[in-house]
DNA sequence: ATATTTTAAGACAAACAACTCTTAATACTT
DNA sequence: AAGTATTAAGAGTTGTTTGTCTTAAAATAT
């Protein structure tokens, strides 16, 4: 898998709370309920997109957390980052920690152009842009003309 | 990280043995020895590949593995699939089970063009092309150049 | 003040991936 | 036939990820 799991349900997260309108703080029970993730589990990993100043948290009733910035500002990359670290990025396909342009393994010149193409459209998406599209899709329905 | 190690290691088994000249039986300890790998896990990966009829394993005196078909009919595809399994490859980016042209996720078409282009690379490396950009390499030495 | 609602933090458990080792099976060598 | 070299198979270990639960801390509400 490319992503982990805890990477995943921080972006899921993410883009749910870049489809409400306002910014109220939203209950991270609210949230695994929508999502269908557990509780205890989503509380983990967004503490970890508190910490990395992604999201804002607040305790106590009418408390919950929200996105720290406007959800325009806020890229798939920089969740990505947050949680699975930089590093998950720019990795050698075969896994030789010297693989680069001085010492390139077989695949590296084709690998790294996969991988800008990855990364632009990580950096490329915002939460807004796909909250939109999650919304389009809701709005559908259930693709019932396909 | 996108391969799983046991993976990794088989590939790079296998563009070590498409490298060799001729198609002898190559002892498992040597393979580990030059990959610098451990000798039991290699043990285990191979057998993957062995089953997988990718490669043909042979016990005894002068025995070992070598790869069961030329080396330019096997794609680095075949044997991610070997290890990894092809689901692997298919998943989508937010791990969502139902993502698909019916149910899109929002990264859904933008994603399925570059996992095309992943599995089009996998496809189209041969062992022997990786097998002998690798050689190529050695031979320019440590890239004392650039 | 006290109770209630919420996140934070830490301990724990289960599942999986990565790695190690032992024994069995097979083939060769003498 | 006996011994040796090799892979096969399975059991066991360690480490990481995933998932669960409990308790603590913070904020509100009464």
């Amino acid at each position: 898998m490319f992503l982990s799991k805890s990477c995943i349900y921080g972006l899921r997260a993410s883009v749910q709370l870049a489809g409400r309108n306002g910014n109220e703080f939203v209950t991270i029970k609210e949230l695994s309920d929508d999502l269908d993730i557990s509780f205890f589990f989503l509380t983990k990993v967004l503490q970890q997109l508190t910490k990395a100043e992604i999201l804002e948290s607040y305790k106590g009733p009418k408390g919950g957390v929200r996105l720290l910035k406007s959800p325009g500002e806020i890229t798939f990359m920089d969740v990505v980052i947050a949680i699975d670290g930089s590093c998950s990025l720019d990795n050698c396909v075969l896994g030789l920690p010297e693989c680069g342009v001085m010492k390139p393994c077989p695949l590296h010149d084709q690998w790294s152009v996969l991988k800008s193409s990855v990364m632009e459209l990580m950096h490329n998406s915002t939460l807004t842009e796909l909250a939109m599209r999650h919304q389009d899709k809701q709005r559908v329905g259930k693709w019932s003309f396909y």
